[in-house]
RNA sequence: GCGCCCGUAGCUCAGUAGGAUAGAGCACCAGAUUCCUAAUCUGGGGGUCAGAGGUUCGAAUCCUCUCGGGCGCGCCA
């Protein structure tokens, strides 16, 4: 309908411009905005004022003009000139009623559009090491990222969701050893943990699995794990050093094999466990993409080479640098450390070139606020390749800080003082926690009120939209039970009688949904269709306080249940985008 | 110190490719069910859009400064 009208909007334009009335300057795009009441029409365009300047003419001189060249449209019943020049448009009743049989008739695909394999985007998100579980800082960039996903899918881009397995660093080491040291407690060992070491106690759960398989094998005696190592920073040295020297005394004494064991059954034992998190929490990825195959594959000296072979490379202190400097970030970065190996941002600017390489229009980044760092380097990376820095894209979501009975829950992630992603959706439920998480814009901080969440009140707004479409399916459970059924020839034939102004509202906000999914989808806004739903319902249950849908008639009877079938649909498939469900009864 | 983000009703937040009288939920007050689920609905009060300048027909939205809050500035990941 707005393309409708847009359409219109340009011929008249064109008309105007090829008589000579206007100036070639004035071949614009016209912009179209649903109104804000209803008194104003369906949709205004502010063509009129956007050209006066271009034209020489006010305003609303030029509005008649385009008025009235206006080609003649079955839809638009009348355009009329308001305020300092809008363009007003006025719908025919037939125009607003055509939006149910449009729904019942495309079902799920209502306001999709179909992919185009031209608009293929990569959306990158969580990508949490797998050193632990996921915490409720994961959930957030979990839930928006898998909403963003699924909405651009719906907005008609072919979508690959990943998830970027960092299991090849440093970090995995400390989680090696940190098991390691767990397994020789358990062996009945006495010793002292590490303080950068991973205190949770999901280690010792690691750590009984990898003892159950292989037995007292790698018990070693407290002395031969840390004679001679330096001291850690709580025993007045450095702990990066400490746990270092502590990972080569790990590998010495368990031998490749043995340290190979630890390494890859916590490694494996952990993302197992993220993986099962996120399938319980309605997130689905596509890819699991491994550092360490990105490391084996070349695909991290490809990258180096092409950033060398662009000039864009040079070595100090023994390390290989990457000229970040001369491409927008703050300094330059090391790519190849000192020792030898590779840094972590080395294999960021691998994936991205991988993901240039593999075709993708976009690469979109779902980051935590704390990573807003990156964006410049991962800039500078993409332009030191040689590719278009546009087609890199990162979303930043903010903290979302949890509050019980009003109070902020403190959280620490090194002293393993953390709620859980899992524990979360077993006290609020998984719905609940998709909706809260999405429900602000993801650029602005989150207070998460677990209380509301979990409430089963009038309060939470899941639960709200949730039982519109209950309450919906409760109707035509009714309707069985009277022995009628729901004959949707006789509701299509009898639209016109949908004239009641809740019915109205109710097709002003269904004929919406297209554009929320377009609007949400350009802006990487799952919000807006979060507050659509609650628009929705809204309107859905003024409309049940105010209408009898079973009623004797049976054109008034089908057509109101042709308009709340429809609404059911669009309900289920906004929820289905947010990963919530739409349960049949409450 | 430098950089990025944020500041809208008592609370939590929408609204920013400049548009008409700045919206919603909660809270508060007053009401609604012989009828499809009251997890619902109807009505009401409530604003210096942090502050000050500027750009223009028009600014919550764009620019500058000030104040307040968050985050980031490792051969860490």
């Amino acid at each position: 309908m707005k393309e409708h009208i847009e359409e219109l909007l340009n011929q008249a334009l064109l008309h105007l411009i090829r008589d000579g009335v206007l100036n070639e300057d004035c071949d614009i795009e016209p912009q179209l905005e649903r109104t804000r009441t209803s008194e104003h029409g369906e949709f205004a365009s502010n063509i009129a004022m956007v050209l006066a300047k271009r034209a020489g003419m006010p305003p609303r001189e030029i509005a008649q003009l385009i008025i009235d060249k206006l080609p003649p449209s079955r839809q638009v019943k009348h355009a009329e000139i308001a305020g300092p020049g809008f363009i007003n448009f006025y719908l025919n009743h037939v125009a607003l009623t055509t939006v149910v049989k449009d729904i019942l008739y495309q079902g799920d695909n209502y306001g999709h559009r179909p992919p185009n394999p031209d608009h293929e985007v990569t959306v990158e998100f969580v990508s949490a090491n797998p050193t632990g579980p996921l915490h409720v800082g994961h959930g957030r960039g979990a839930a928006y990222g898998a909403s963003l996903a699924s909405i651009l899918a719906a907005a008609g881009y072919k979508v690959q969701r990943e998830y970027y397995v960092n299991d090849n660093g440093r970090q995995m080491d400390i989680l090696a050893v940190s098991v390691w040291l767990r397994y020789l407690e358990l062996c009945g060992e006495q010793l002292r943990f590490p303080d950068n070491g991973y205190q949770g106690d999901y280690i010792y759960n690691i750590a009984r699995e990898v003892r159950n398989e292989i037995g007292d094998k790698f018990r070693f005696k407290e002395n031969d794990v840390f004679d001679g190592l330096p001291p850690d920073e709580s025993q007045g040295g450095d702990r990066e050093n400490h746990i270092d020297e502590l990972i080569s005394r790990a590998e010495e004494l368990l031998g490749h094999e043995g340290y190979l064991a630890f390494f890859e059954t916590s490694v494996n034992s952990i993302l197992t466990d993220i993986q099962k998190d996120l399938a319980g929490f309605g997130v689905e990825f596509d890819h699991w993409f491994s550092e360490k195959e990105l490391e084996d594959s070349g695909a991290i000296a490809h990258a180096i080479e092409r950033l060398e072979d662009n000039g864009h490379l040079y070595k100090k202190d023994g390390a290989t640098w990457f000229r970040a400097s001369a491409l927008g970030d703050e300094k330059d970065r090391v790519v190849i450390r000192e020792n030898g190996r590779t840094t972590y941002f080395a294999s960021d600017i691998a994936y991205f070139l991988n993901k240039m390489e593999r075709g993708f229009e976009k690469a979109i980044y779902v980051f935590g606020a704390d990573h807003h760092g990156y964006i410049a380097r991962l800039r500078a990376a993409a332009t030191g390749l040689g590719e278009d820095p546009d087609r890199l894209e990162i979303l930043l979501v903010q903290f979302a800080v949890l509050y019980r009975a009003g109070k902020k829950v403190q959280m620490s992630t090194r002293s393993g003082e953390f709620i859980t992603l899992r524990e979360l959706r077993e006290e609020v439920g998984s719905d609940a926690a998709r909706f809260f998480y999405v429900m602000r814009s993801h650029e602005q901080h989150l207070d998460f009120d677990l209380d509301l969440a979990k409430s089963r009140s009038n309060e939470n707004p899941v639960y709200y939209i949730q039982y519109a479409h209950a309450r919906i399916c409760s109707v035509f459970r009714n309707l069985e039970q009277m022995n009628e059924t729901h004959n949707e020839a006789i509701g299509e034939a009898a639209l016109k009688l949908l004239t009641e102004p809740n019915e109205t509202r109710l097709l002003r906000e269904l004929s919406r949904y297209p554009e929320v999914i377009e609007s949400a989808a350009r802006l990487r806004a799952p919000h807006q269709l979060a507050h659509y739903l609650q628009a929705l319902a809204t309107e859905f249950h003024a409309y049940y306080n105010s209408q009898q849908f079973l009623v004797d008639d049976e054109n008034i009877r089908n057509v109101r249940l042709n308009l709340i079938l429809a609404v059911k649909i669009v309900l289920a498939n906004g929820l289905e985008l947010l990963g919530i469900s739409a349960p049949e009864a409450m």
